[in-house]
DNA sequence: GATTTTTATATGAAAAGGAATATATTTTTG
DNA sequence: CAAAAATATATTCCTTTTCATATAAAAATC
């Protein structure tokens, strides 16, 4: 049981971690009304001047039909809107709206107090070489699309 | 755009280094004719005796239905099959067959040579150290089902 | 500057997932 | 031991996602 590879295979411990650390959070966001990818879209744009849909899939994690289909459902809801804003006109820009910062906030604060309560277990250090850590795998992963990906 | 709540937020960081991260070996996955689900399931039976579904369901991150569904398929493969062995008649064993092992050793050398390129950017003691959080934050979240969840 | 290529978003059909519940079996309780 | 409660898996219906591709606009090429 504790030798099955799968068992120390980083990317299962990634996974299993951020699913079942997220659960109870997951969970909370249900009785907001909000699923995950929308609370993801919800917090992406809490500041700044809106952003494109596919700039907005990444950050949220989808793709990028998904990502006009979430905003379709969050433009219904009254969460978001849609500008056609720059000069190229084949880009969407999603903005949040009051009503989206409302469900925003409310959010927000369970976010805060459970992130706080599953940190509260490490000391400073550990909570920050984790976060260290995490972004460090990100930004491995985001910087370079490889010419010749490593194992493809 | 880096002093937004959720680019900090843990949760999201675990999320976005599991997505980042496995983006390229479940891309793999899919050139074996393999889904992420089914990988864990055949990565998860390779030893032992087989495992009861609803076992199952949790060791690859999936709720109960959706495991129904994934072994049906799987079975339909060939890679799995259900044994409905055990003196408790409610309960199926799902058994990996020979195909599936094969399946799962093709997998399973490109899972080894990914994680190897992944960590050989980390030294021992960091790798260590990761995966050593990770499993905490597994653990802190497996063991106890709170009688009063902290936030909910 | 017309044609080709690339980029951004949308659409549609099919696959997969989820919540609630059904079914079958076992366990518990009185 | 009969009735009730609990457990394991399956099923149904409905929502969501995915893949491939369409559409529209901009950029690049000749």
């Amino acid at each position: 049981m504790v030798d099955r590879f799968i068992d120390d295979y980083l990317l299962y411990l990634l996974a299993r971690a951020s699913d079942e650390v997220s659960a109870g959070f997951h969970a909370r966001l249900k009785s907001h009304g909000l699923q995950v990818a929308e609370w993801r879209v919800l917090a992406t744009l809490s500041d700044g001047d809106g952003l494109r849909l596919g700039d907005l899939a990444s950050a949220a994690l989808q793709r990028q039909p998904t990502m006009t289909k979430i905003v379709d459902r969050m433009e219904r809801a009254g969460l978001v809107e849609r500008r056609s804003g720059a000069k190229d006109r084949r880009q969407v820009r999603v903005h949040i709206t009051p009503s989206g910062r409302r469900r925003l906030a409310a959010a927000l604060n369970d976010a805060k107090s459970h992130e706080a309560d599953v940190l509260s277990r490490y000391g400073e250090d550990d909570s920050a070489r984790l976060k260290s850590l995490l972004r460090s795998l990100i930004a491995q992963h985001t910087e370079d699309a490889p010419v010749d990906p490593p194992v493809g």
